[in-house]
DNA sequence: TCTAAGGATTAGACAAAGTCTAGCCCCTGA
DNA sequence: TCAGGGGCTAGACTTTGTCTAATCCTTAGA
């Protein structure tokens, strides 16, 4: 739980904990989301580990992206109609998504209390609760006492 | 507020009191989400609306959902990664979303509260709050007491 | 009635995200 | 050395959604 500073060493623990085999691309996908502690897209995954001298391919990135969140090691934001967002951060936690720019920051949930949510339908079992706060700059044209 | 059946005449003037000009597409595709008082996408849509008599393009349909949507007569919902959800209810409300269907329902937000969300940023100011709690048939495989 | 203007509609080309396939690479174990 | 198998890859493919350019109304004015 505690902050620890991500490398390519740390990389391999990491995916041998979550029951995944670490290959240089993979290692190289985890980075790039575990070092930056960002929210990215798929193509800025791979642009990102394309930057430097290993090289990926769109499948690969897409497998393995779709293999880390099988074993729970990152998790899918879908905020954007258009691209998947994937967050290193599994620990419940909830989100502000900036219309302007696409950019999610992160909430807290152990701060954030839900009441008031009805039964949930019979037989089913909740697979995690997600909290979007859409917002935007305070355009010129928002003249509330203006 | 009081329930009311939608038919092909309330349509015209529910479109004009949203400003929008009822053409005999945008009546029929409004009356397709009204009507049935479902979430629905947009293919779904045409296939709706070209089921009976009358055709529309695809382009219309995209080009009227997006003029709906811009005049606050019906809202989006992102909740699947491959497509977009239109929601004729537009009053404050969240969704259970079922992962095995891709099935939405709703959840009035007047009975729930969502209190400890921190501070917006400087100089934003929210355009909604989603609340989206993904939920999953019971399986076999979760044998918590078995 | 005729005509011009402008909004609405359309087919089909296009773009982008993501999946699939089939073959190749490479590592390990015998 | 060889076989098996997991991993990687290029590129074809699918699907959702957008764009473009042309055509189709509808309405107002002469």
């Amino acid at each position: 739980m505690e902050k620890q500073s991500y490398n390519r060493d740390n990389m391999a623990n990491l995916l041998r904990s979550h029951g995944i085999n670490p290959t240089h691309q993979r290692i190289e996908i985890a980075y790039a989301l575990f070092g930056r502690q960002e929210h990215l897209s798929a193509d800025q995954i791979m642009a990102a580990v394309n930057d430097r001298h290993s090289e990926t391919s769109k499948a690969t990135v897409y497998n393995t992206l779709n293999l880390f969140k099988q074993q729970k090691l990152i998790r899918e934001v879908i905020v954007d109609p258009s691209k998947v967002f994937y967050d290193p951060n599994t620990s419940p936690h909830h989100h502000f998504f900036n219309l302007e720019t696409s950019e999610l920051t992160d909430i807290d949930a152990q701060s954030v209390q839900i009441n008031g949510l009805p039964q949930l339908p019979k037989g089913m079992v909740t697979e995690g609760v997600d909290v979007i706060i859409r917002i935007r700059p305070e355009a010129a044209s928002d003249n509330k006492s203006s």
